[in-house]
DNA sequence: TAAAGAAGTGGGAAAATTTGGGAATTATTT
DNA sequence: AAATAATTCCCAAATTTTCCCACTTCTTTA
């Protein structure tokens, strides 16, 4: 039962803080709090975890054994970096610069959530990815998994 | 539990000594204090122990018979370059010359810490492992470790 | 459409963190 | 034993982060 669900669009602020939008603090709220943890994911955006989902994956990822090096190189993938984030008193939060490089983000961005997390963009990035039509190539997954739908 | 995290850039000084975030110092006195150890790890990189991890690993490395041939090598290949340090009254430590030589350190350096261990990059190896999008080799881990998450 | 409340923005100032280096101390070399 | 190098202590300046308050904008309601 995914959570979070949203797409908003923000702005760092002089100091390079975003505020998080109130709906969004209402369902991290509801989640279990305002910590969090980001780190760098795929296609150029991050990610923001509650912190209670955070943990649940962790725990998984912190059983693999290291000493294989392929897995060693998922544990670090899955890591890099990884940061404990709390909004401060105006439920603002600051973003490591390193992470804010990787996701190219000047000044406009985008908080895209789903599924219990936060998918983090530069707007220009995020824009890119939506006004690409890749509709066309998802027909067997859509037809796969919303195919059914109809049934019922 | 693991308690540290956190990807951290740093620099050494002049005297060839690292700052310890404060975020990490309040993360390793959680867990027991700025007692430390580090050794050669693989991959280019070094590894920094709190010393009470340290230790619960060495117990263990210690109970392997050293007369098979195997087991000898892991023994060399753990303890290789280990060091305890603590930090001086500025929180600084100074890494050993030798094992900077190894991870290639110059001056700017990552410290990358999760699960209980930090590793310690140079910036230039970091980036160069970060920037390497092997996102899709994991797809079997990934979906191991990350596809159940939704099932819950 | 005015008023009230909520949401979001901006920035001054205090606090905390980080950086840099002088000087004292200890260790090493010759 | 003197000279040199390495390590450590300590303070001060510079930078970053955080706290706090005020202002603007947007939304809702009467």
């Amino acid at each position: 039962m995914g959570q979070l669900l949203g797409e908003f669009q923000c702005r760092l602020d002089e100091k390079g803080r975003v505020r998080l939008p109130s709906s969004l603090l209402r369902q991290l709220n509801d989640l279990g709090g305002y910590n969090l943890v980001i780190n760098r994911s795929v296609d150029k955006c991050l990610m923001l975890y509650p912190k209670v989902v955070w943990d649940k994956i962790k725990v998984k990822v912190d059983k693999l054994n290291p000493y294989v090096k392929k897995n060693r190189e998922f544990i670090r993938y899955f890591y890099r970096g990884a940061t404990e984030l709390s909004p401060d008193s105006s439920e603002r939060i600051l973003v490591p610069k390193a992470l804010m490089e990787y996701a190219e983000i000047e000044r406009d961005l985008v908080l895209f959530a789903y599924n219990n997390k936060i998918e983090v963009w530069s707007q220009a990035n995020y824009d890119a990815w939506i006004s690409d039509e890749k509709g066309d190539d998802f027909s067997d997954i859509g037809e796969e998994i919303l195919g059914s739908l109809n049934d019922e």
